[in-house]
DNA sequence: GTGACAATAGCTCCTTTGGGGTATTTTTTC
DNA sequence: GAAAAAATACCCCAAAGGAGCTATTGTCAC
């Protein structure tokens, strides 16, 4: 939809908040809410079809929840935005509401004013949160401690990328044998015994 | 600091930006702003032993960058929080800010009034962000497309362990021939010809 | 019902890897 | 200025890995 009123669904399980948000989003000037659903099946066989711009979603529906109809429904619909609208706000739920392609992720104490105000950012292309969430998110970026030297670093980077001992040594200038001492420091560092892991464990913990 | 007003640092090179900015916060109730650097080094050795509670930070700096001070004055001031205030929006300055231990990240077209805000948001744990950089980084939880099967990913993430051949294959009830066929399947479809390399590769991409 | 893909299993050959050492030099840190 | 950490280099050897093959079975879509 490229219209400039924006038009919103709903799914939200409790009667009486769906209602509510319908009512508050459909009267204000600039949003249409003309549908809304208790649960996240009849959300998925219905959105597809309707000229929907942005869907509000409630994480904990009954059966299927509401991050697993983002999902799904993201698949069919690729131009339709998703907010989480919803109380939980535990590390695993947003970040699987990222994953599955959620937008936005509010917590349902946002007063209504500011929620027309982030659909619009949603449907400008923007991704709204609250600054709790995002702190979340950005912690998720940070680099817990880094026992590796800088050499080891440049030397796991080009592990990573599939050089072999010899190739390593060539882009590094060095012998074969300091860079298998090198990579043999790695593994004792991170306590592992064998190139899949300590990759594994350098990208989890960010290293490289 | 945990005292009712918020104490501000700056650090900026554009000597006019530096004063403006220092007179908003300094002029405002509930903030101070003593101390503004016009570059790198100087904020690295004197922030340490100021009362700061947030760095209002430029990344593009003459000499050292502002992702790197951050980084720099993270591993010293543990309790300081940093908000990258830049004309770049690029994913790498934004991904590097936040890696390097940002909590904020904000562009500087941000009026006063909002950038106040945006302080008070950081010192009580959020970290703001304008919705478009939140979108970005939102996006980098986003799959891709995932071209292997079922049983390829349940074999590429028990490698990611540190699993071998043999142990792979106690592990799902197969002959160790065909763990290897998968393997060598994976390598296939994600166009590597090493185990690291396909670790590193399905990692980035979300498959494991 | 044919074609594509997934899952299974096997073979050979050669290269690479990782564990066990030892040892010197440079850089950093206290 | 001593101690610690990092970077450098080398040895042996058994185990693991990867490339290149073939082949059967089952499932799912068109």
């Amino acid at each position: 939809m490229s219209s400039s009123i924006i038009h919103i669904a709903i799914v939200e399980d409790d009667n009486e908040i769906r209602q509510t948000l319908q009512l508050i989003v459909d009267g204000s000037s600039g949003f249409a809410c003309k549908h809304a659903f208790p649960d996240a099946e009849s959300a998925i066989t219905s959105i597809p079809d309707l000229p929907v711009d942005v869907v509000l979603m409630d994480i904990d529906l009954p059966g299927k929840s509401g991050i697993q109809a983002t999902r799904e429904l993201r698949r069919k619909c690729k131009s339709v935005d998703f907010i989480m609208l919803t109380v939980q706000s535990d590390d695993d739920s947003i970040f699987e509401s990222l994953c599955a392609g959620a937008s936005g992720y509010l917590l349902k104490d946002t007063n209504p004013a500011e929620l027309l105000v982030h659909i619009k950012e949603v449907n400008d292309g923007g991704s709204p949160m609250s600054s709790q969430i995002a702190r979340r998110i950005i912690n998720s970026f940070r680099i817990i401690d880094n026992p590796l030297s800088e050499r080891e670093t440049e030397v796991l980077k080009l592990l990573s990328q599939g050089f072999n001992y010899k190739d390593v040594a060539e882009e590094v200038f060095l012998s074969p044998h300091t860079v298998k001492t090198h990579i043999k420091n790695i593994y004792s560092k991170l306590h592992v015994n064998n190139r899949a892991e300590a990759i594994y464990k350098a990208i989890k913990q960010k290293l490289i």
